[in-house]
DNA sequence: GACAGTTTGTACTACCAGGTACAAAATTGA
DNA sequence: TCAATTTTGTACCTGGTAGTACAAACTGTC
C-alpha cells in the first residue's frame, strides 16, 4: 500500500531525492544490499521523511521500479522512433554504445532489479508491467512495419519485441560476468537478425 | 578462504546436506533472502557443522555456485552430445521442455545466482567460470562442426556459445515475469537460428 | 498573523542474522 | 583399548536494520 504523494513543491523534491538515491544505490548494491539508512544519508533526508512518503521498504522499491524504467527509456532515445528495420539496427547500436566503454556498466537498471526480485510474487506484476512498457515502442514499430507490408504478417509484434528485450537482458548478464560487451552485442545481433529474416522480399 | 573438506564419510554427507539445502533455498528465495538458520533447519544440521566446513556465508555461496552448475548440467543431458546443428535444436528443445509446464519454474539455478551476485566483485570470477563450463560443451561441438566444414570458418565458437546461453538467460527472465515459456522459446530460437545461418551451403 | 495541514528532526525499540566459544560426542587408526 | 582427530550440540554475543513515537518546524491560505 502506497502513501499519498507530496502536496507541496518541497515535499515533491524530498520524495524525488529519496527515490533517486534509492534507485542508484539499489542499482549498484542490489535491493537487499541497500539499507534505508544508506538511502537517507545519500539523499540527505531523514527517516521521518521516508516513512512519510512510503509505507515501508517494499513501497519504496515499487517507486524505484518506476524510476528505473524512466532511466532506461531515457537512455535509448531511438526506442520511441523505431519505424523500420534500419531503425532497429540503430536502436541496437545505441544500446551497445551505452555499454561499450571498457569496465561497464554492462548492466541494466531494470534488468538488475527484475533479476533480484523475480521470485517475490509481490513485485512480479510491477516488473512485468515495466518491461511491457519498455517493449511497447518496439512492438508498435513492428506492428506498423507489418501493416505496411514490410514484415511477414505472421510476425507477432509483442512476442518479437519481448524476444529482443530478452536477448538484450541475457547479453547484458553474460557481458557483465565476462567484463566485455561482446556477448551483449552478439545476443542482440542474433535477435535483430531474427527480425530481419521476417522481412518480406521486396 | 574456504575450509578443509570433510575427512570422513559422515562429514561428507553433512557438508553435502548443507550445500544442497542452501542451493535449494537460495534458488527459491535468493541468497540475501536465505538465512543460515533456515539452511541449518532444512538440512537438519547445526551451526557448528556449518562453521566447521565453511568459513562464512560467502564461502557457502561459492559452494552453492558449484552445486548449481552441476544441477544445470544434469538437467540438460543433450548438452554434452552436441555435434551437429540438429543437436543444437534438440538441446534447445530440451531446455524449453524443462520449463514448459504451466507455472514454471522459468528460472535457472545458475542464472538466478549470477543475477543476484553479479555486482559483488568477489563472486564474479566463480560465476564467470561456471558459465564458461556451461558454454564449453557447446563451444566444442561448434568447433567440431567448423572443423568438418559444416559451419563458416569465420564463426567464433566461444562467442557463439556465449550468445546462445545469453539468449537463454534473458528469455528465462522475461518468461518468468510473463509467467509463460514463450519468451524463452523465442529468444532461444533466435539465437539458434543465428547459428544455422552460419551453415556452409552444401 | 493565525490556523490547519504538511513536512521534518531526534530518539528509541524490537528483532533478527551472522558469527563465536567451548565442551561433549563420535570416529579413526595404531 | 586408547589417544588423536574429526564432528557435533548448546548457548551466547553483537551489530545492524526495519520500523515507531512524538513533538517541533515549516508552508500555504484566509
Amino acid at each position: 500500500m502506497s502513501k499519498e504523494l507530496p502536496r507541496t513543491a518541497k515535499g515533491r523534491r524530498t520524495r524525488a531525492a529519496i527515490v533517486d538515491a534509492a534507485a542508484s544505490m539499489m542499482y549498484e548494491r542490489g535491493v537487499a544490499g541497500t539499507t534505508l539508512d544508506d538511502v537517507l544519508a545519500a539523499s540527505e533526508t531523514g527517516k521521518s521523511q521516508l516513512y512519510h512518503y512510503f509505507s515501508d521498504k517494499s513501497d519504496l522499491v515499487e517507486a524505484v521500479i518506476e524510476r528505473q524504467l524512466e532511466r532506461v527509456l531515457a537512455a535509448q532515445p531511438m526506442l520511441s522512433r523505431i519505424d523500420s528495420l534500419d531503425d532497429i539496427d540503430v536502436w541496437a547500436a545505441e544500446i551497445v554504445r551505452n555499454h561499450e566503454q571498457p569496465g561497464g556498466p554492462f548492466s541494466c537498471p531494470l534488468g538488475s532489479l527484475a533479476a533480484e526480485l523475480k521470485n517475490d510474487a509481490a513485485f512480479v506484476p510491477s516488473l512485468h508491467a515495466a518491461f511491457r512498457r519498455w517493449e511497447k515502442p518496439l512492438e508498435q514499430g513492428l506492428a506498423r512495419m507489418i501493416d505496411r507490408g514490410e514484415l511477414d504478417v505472421a510476425t507477432d509484434p509483442a512476442a518479437t519485441a519481448a524476444a529482443l528485450i530478452a536477448s538484450l537482458q541475457g547479453g547484458m548478464l553474460i557481458a557483465r560476468l565476462a567484463g566485455d560487451v561482446q556477448p551483449l552485442r552478439d545476443a542482440l545481433d542474433a535477435a535483430v537478425a531474427a527480425v530481419h529474416r521476417r522481412r518480406t522480399t521486396s
